[in-house]
DNA sequence: ATTGATTTGTTCGTATGTATC
DNA sequence: GGATACATACGAACAAATCAA
């Protein structure tokens, strides 16, 4: 219910359907005929994607979004939102797709045995021709028995919703700069060594279970990663 | 309420007091003397911490946390307390402190006007040694009317916290890799033109007035920042 | 400047659903 | 199937911050 709800405020608030602040609570309830907690539930959910921000005694107000600029990557909604955002404009040329089991150094980064099997996924990809990022990505083959060619050269995610109802609900990331080798410099046509930003994900899947790794370098002009931090509190 | 039963689940978690699984909410609603409620709003707030993984059925599931490398600077806190983790270890020496008339360029990034006061500090970070960041940071004097060079070379967040009772609750955050130009090079003994980690913050406090801007380059070799995302789920 | 109404923040109690064991 | 444990929802009350008369 609170998902439904919190999804419509998202659209709402991205469509400009509000001015500067969101209707009260009392307004919300009567619109969407639900309790007060549970229109507070939804509210926190927009809240901690960094849509709003929250004064007592006020009320709810929209926060002026980040330039929505090409070269500025939301990571703030975690790995499955992000995706959606700009992600949805790339291409993708399939460098290589297999079966690998994975060496002693990637077990221990996913915390996974030594020789577990996965798919391995490379990408280069691209945004309205231009070199973006190049991908490579690792999947359990356990929890994911089949991959299909077609979903590597469209979208992994939707296709792991769609056949496996696997859907990433949390993520460690570690942002770097990392030095290109050889191969990634030739295939993102840039001089070896070149640093550039990196970004390495452990994605779980909803009961916290690890299903994918995933090591990216970005290479597009001025590229910013950008995250709104709204913890509930604490100190 | 929930804010201190927060903390000090988080504190017991860090001591290592518990094995793999947080105790059940029945638990520590005896232990704590409050309702299912408020124990479930103190763990939304260790979740969000990335310190838990919930299965429904089962019970919460503490996460082994990253290796707590010096290398490895976790934003997932907020920034609040972010700085209590590994800075706390960082020792700083000022490069500039005063007051400045922010320029167009600044004022545009911040959403102040033209023109609009602020103090300066920039200063050079080390840890045990080595160094570490150079972080230029602006504090609104409307704000802040005073801020002490004591302060400047202690803590800035501690102070403000006792002083103002200002903290940071939220912030605008943007990473990227950017080239040293001269006086930063000079200042943190490296080439001109390095290529280095940076970090943007817009920090936000109680009521979401905005009153810090920061700008920091890392240069400590390896330097990683992590996060842990870990939406309250909306799809 | 004080008061009173509005609006969000916190906490309690209770009931029911759903996943795990 | 039954017991355990977390997820969601409703209703109610009071506190605290804001705002307008």
């Amino acid at each position: 219910m609170y998902h439904e709800i919190a999804n419509d405020i998202i659209n709402k608030i991205n469509q400009g359907d509000f001015d500067t602040k969101l209707p009260t609570e009392q307004e919300l309830m009567a619109r969407y005929g639900v309790s007060r907690n549970t229109i507070r539930r939804a509210i926190d959910v927009v809240y901690q994607r960094g849509l709003l921000r929250r004064v007592q005694g006020s009320g709810y107000y929209i926060n002026r979004q980040p330039s929505a600029s090409k070269a500025i990557m939301n990571l703030s909604a975690g790995t499955g939102n992000a995706m959606h955002s700009a992600e949805t404009h790339l291409t993708s040329k399939v460098v290589t797709f297999d079966k690998v089991n994975v060496d002693h150094e990637y077990a221990r980064l996913m915390h996974v045995p030594d020789g577990t099997e996965m798919y391995r996924v490379v990408r280069l990809r691209s945004l309205e021709g231009e070199l973006y990022c190049l991908e490579q990505a690792y999947f359990l083959t356990k929890l994911i028995p089949v991959l299909t060619v077609e979903a590597v050269n469209d979208s992994i995610l939707t296709f792991l919703k769609e056949t496996y109802a696997i859907t990433p609900t949390s993520s460690d990331d570690f942002v770097s700069v990392e030095q290109l080798t050889a191969d990634q410099a030739s295939l993102l046509e840039r001089p070896v060594g070149d640093s550039v930003l990196c970004l390495s994900q452990l994605n779980y899947c909803g009961n916290g279970t690890f299903f994918n790794y995933s090591i990216t370098h970005y290479v597009y002009p001025g590229i910013h990663f950008y995250f709104h931090a709204a913890p509930l509190a604490s100190n």
